[in-house]
RNA sequence: GCCCCUGUAGCUCAGAGGAUAGAGCACUGGCCUCCGGAGCCAGGUGCAAGGGUUCGAAUCCCUUCAGGGGCACCA
């Protein structure tokens, strides 16, 4: 049994004991609370604890020492457990039993790869939309903040038993793309050394100019011979594909890839606007008003209604996202979607919502993460992050000079709903005594080890175990068969923030291990034991810095 | 004005209603006959303010203050 697994069925020993104890009369009639079991902070405290006397002192008009007593005295005890204590004000304490501890070490070792994987999913089928920038100007900070967030998520439900989809929604029609192309044209047109103002809302950064001497040495001046709004919707078409490209570059460099793109045009000539439509009308929630037509989610809660097709005929963003999201629930059957937005779409959420109950679906089924900005800074400069300006700092630029080790540990280790600075010249200047290198020299650092052993004992598939009975190799142990429960709370919470916090506290009990422990001494049987013990180290220090989406050196 | 997020150590941030609120960075001392010193050990300050709920609140509720984001026939 897993040490999760084991602290589930403690669980229920405690409710089984105070269902017995109240058959028996030595404790009065009372519902029991729901009361999670958990992992004192202080070691004393033994293995795990409840305060579940404590809260059922009131209903029961008795103490909760006295309770606890009772408990204790009515419970059941699976074998790994030692010992059952009380403690003030009202603790019921367990401790494991040691030579159970050192087996575990045996578990991990036999899990191998797939160690902290656990089956909370059920193969339940969960999209993951994530990033989806407009392809009109490449990824900052920001972006890649989400970036990291999303693939993370992806391995972390992938490894809870999810089927797990991962996309990119691309906005490939519309006002910003139509701008995107006159910005590129008027651009094209410099290049050619014309006479060409840039739109007023035009995108300014310099990569439009980049991207439109591209398109001339590529392609000459034939453009120049086009109608003027031909010569637009081509350059957009070619800017677009050449953002998505540079994007994907991005993406990858930071180690983030999708399963699918998908096309937002696609919406239209697939059907799936018309259908979504439809539904909606034939389910009243759509009014024409002022000559344009509107959603009314007014009328299931929200504050207002919403323009779905404006009095020029053409579909808003909104009608986009509704026929994109049918297509999710309806048309793919995704039991879950998990969508990640910016700070700036949060007012989008709610109106997604009432879609979903307009369409019939329970609106729990979608799940919106919103990520909160990232506030880009050179020391005490604030570095303004505006896509319209011509001075931006790109992600590529952010990962080039950081790494994206570290720059995927550094935007993992902020929960989402919290706005976080990023600061170029710290990142920089921490880089040589960053936690990230805290934790791969933990990993490098046992595959140094196990180089050795390779070379003075050979196999060590003999050893003992149960010869792991010191402090530092028990808390080793300890911490080493938490990363399940660690992998079950970053899935049922959705935030992977957790995820780096273990890796550090894992290093640090091993570099803290390997201090006190020898591990490749003379005493050959003892070498066997703890090497068995590094390497289910080794493996979920692997394991977590996978699930992070970063390497895990033999070497550094 | 209304809605959402945030306020914890000098700085960046964790903290699952529970026992003495924790890391990293920075600062100061120690520690290499021995498997990687990118390491180990030690040193101290803090829950924005005020109410409330609770046996118990950094955590839940209300108010105030401060910062960020939203409130378009933009996305």
């Amino acid at each position: 049994m897993e040490l999760i697994t084991l602290k589930k069925e403690l669980t229920k020993c405690l409710q089984q004991a105070v269902l017995e104890a109240q058959q028996q009369g030595a404790l009065p009639s009372a519902a029991l609370p729901e009361l999670p079991i958990e992992h004192p902070q202080n070691p004393e405290h033994g293995d795990f604890a409840s305060g579940l006397p404590l809260k059922l002192a009131r209903a029961m008009r008795m103490s909760p020492m006295a309770i606890a007593e009772k408990i204790c005295e009515h419970i059941v005890l699976p074998p790994e457990i030692d010992k059952v204590w009380i403690a003030a004000p009202g603790f019921i304490n367990f401790s494991l039993r040691k030579d159970w501890l050192s087996t575990q070490v045996e578990s991990v070792l036999a899990a191998g790869e797939s160690y902290g994987d656990i089956d909370l999913g059920k193969g339940k089928r969960v999209q993951l939309e994530f990033v989806s920038v407009n392809p009109t100007g490449p990824l900052h900070v920001g972006h890649g903040r989400g970036a990291v967030l999303g693939s993370t998520l992806a391995n972390v439900l992938t490894a809870s038993g999810y089927a797990v989809e991962k996309e990119y929604y691309i906005n490939d029609m519309g006002n910003q793309i139509d701008n995107f192309g006159r910005s590129l044209y008027a651009r094209y047109q410099q290049c050619l050394d014309k006479e060409a103002a840039m739109p007023s809302d035009g995108y300014l950064g310099n990569y439009t100019i980049d991207l439109a001497k591209e398109i001339m040495q590529e392609q000459g001046d034939r453009f120049l011979l086009l109608p003027e709004s031909e010569a637009t919707s081509q350059l957009a078409e070619i800017g677009v594909a050449k953002m998505l490209q540079r994007i994907k570059q991005d993406l990858e460099l930071l180690n983030v890839d999708f399963d699918n793109w998908f096309s937002e045009r696609s919406l239209y000539q697939g059907g799936q606007y018309d259908k979504a439509m439809e539904l909606l009308q034939s389910g009243g929630y759509i009014a024409k008003k002022e000559n344009a037509t509107w959603f009314e989610s007014s009328s299931l809660g929200e504050d207002k209604d919403n323009v779905l097709v404006r009095s020029d005929g053409s579909p808003t963003y909104f009608a986009s996202d509704i026929a994109y999201h049918y297509n999710k629930f309806v048309e793919r059957r995704f039991d879950w979607v998990i969508d990640i937005w910016g700070a700036d779409h949060q007012g989008h959420v709610p109106r997604m919502k009432a879609v979903l109950k307009a369409l019939g679906y329970d609106p729990e089924r979608l799940k919106v993460i919103i990520c909160q900005l990232v506030t880009l800074r050179r020391g005490e400069e604030i570095v303004k992050v505006s896509k319209r300006s011509g001075d931006i700092i790109t992600l590529k630029e952010v990962i080039d000079e950081v790494g994206s080790d570290a720059c995927r540990f550094f935007f993992l280790s902020r929960s989402a709903d919290g706005q976080m600075d990023f600061d170029l010249e710290l990142a920089k200047k921490q880089s040589a005594d960053n936690p990230v290198y805290y934790v791969q020299y933990a990993h490098a650092r046992i595959a140094s080890i196990l180089r050795l052993a390779a070379q003075r004992v050979g196999d060590y598939s003999q050893g003992d175990v149960s010869l792991l009975t010191t402090e530092p190799e028990l808390t080793l142990i300890r911490q080493v068969i938490l990363l399940p429960e660690i992998i079950e709370r970053v899935a049922a919470t959705l935030e992977p923030h957790h995820l780096p916090y273990y890796a550090q506290d894992l290093a640090t009990v091993f570099h803290s291990f390997y201090k006190q422990c020898r591990v490749v001494s003379k005493d050959e049987a003892l070498t066997k034991t703890r090497l068995k013990l590094v390497k289910a180290t080794q493996i979920a220090l692997a394991k977590v810095l996978s699930l992070m989406g970063m390497a895990a050196p033999e070497k550094m």
